[in-house]
DNA sequence: GTATTAGGCCTACAATGCAGACGCCGCATG
DNA sequence: CATGCGGCGTCTGCATTGTAGGCCTAATAC
């Protein structure tokens, strides 16, 4: 197991997936991730990100046929593998333990 | 309130700091990194993730008198700013809006 | 056809992450 | 007092990640 690190960028685009499930594509993932961050990232940032959490297989895509809608042109779906799950937890676990115990400088302002 | 937006490892810094209190200099926050997180940071990375967090004005920093010891040369202590503060929670705050939800697919493995 | 819309991809640059080497400063010890 | 050593800040430069913006295509609408 050769440690992947996943950027934080990287991290919320993992979630994102995850939570949308196999409604997944770059469209409601920049959506998703808009609506719960407030991060409003260009398409491109996202394809970007993607195609690295593709080579270091966190992800997998598939194309879809393309659709009978206005514009409806093949999506690709995406997600995530085994080993991005892995990744995703590994950090979580990282973040948690540095966190642990400092919420309550925070509060204090 | 001009969003200021912190990297990963920007973030782990400051926790470390944070949680260091008042015996936050390099060193001692290098430590700290990688008791928590198992990650062993070069000095120097450490170093420039400081300056560029001084640059957001998310730490200050102080130079102690040079120690009577062996090898006792002044230290450079840092402390988190409110601005810090503020930053840190948002990415906290950010992160877990995300994650809710999201444990339980991971927990599936 | 021509407009319009959804959506994938490419290019290129900025910000962050990271390492290794350098050098200073003070004690130690002969 | 000179040489060495150990703690620690600093500099230079490259690697990885983050991000924007524009281009292109496929399909319906008119």
């Amino acid at each position: 197991m050769p440690e992947i690190y996943l950027g934080e960028f990287e991290q919320i685009v993992l979630l994102a997936i995850l939570r949308l499930g196999d409604e997944a594509y770059a469209i409601p993932v920049r959506a998703e991730i808009d609506a719960r961050t407030g991060r409003d990232v260009a398409r491109g940032a996202l394809y970007t990100a993607l195609e690295r959490l593709g080579a270091k297989a966190c992800v997998t895509s598939r194309m879809s046929d393309p659709l009978p809608e206005r514009g409806g042109r093949s999506r690709r779906y995406y997600t995530v593998t085994p080993a991005g799950l892995r990744a995703l937890g590994a950090s979580r676990a990282a973040l948690l333990a540095l966190w642990n115990g400092v919420e309550s400088q925070l509060e204090r302002r």
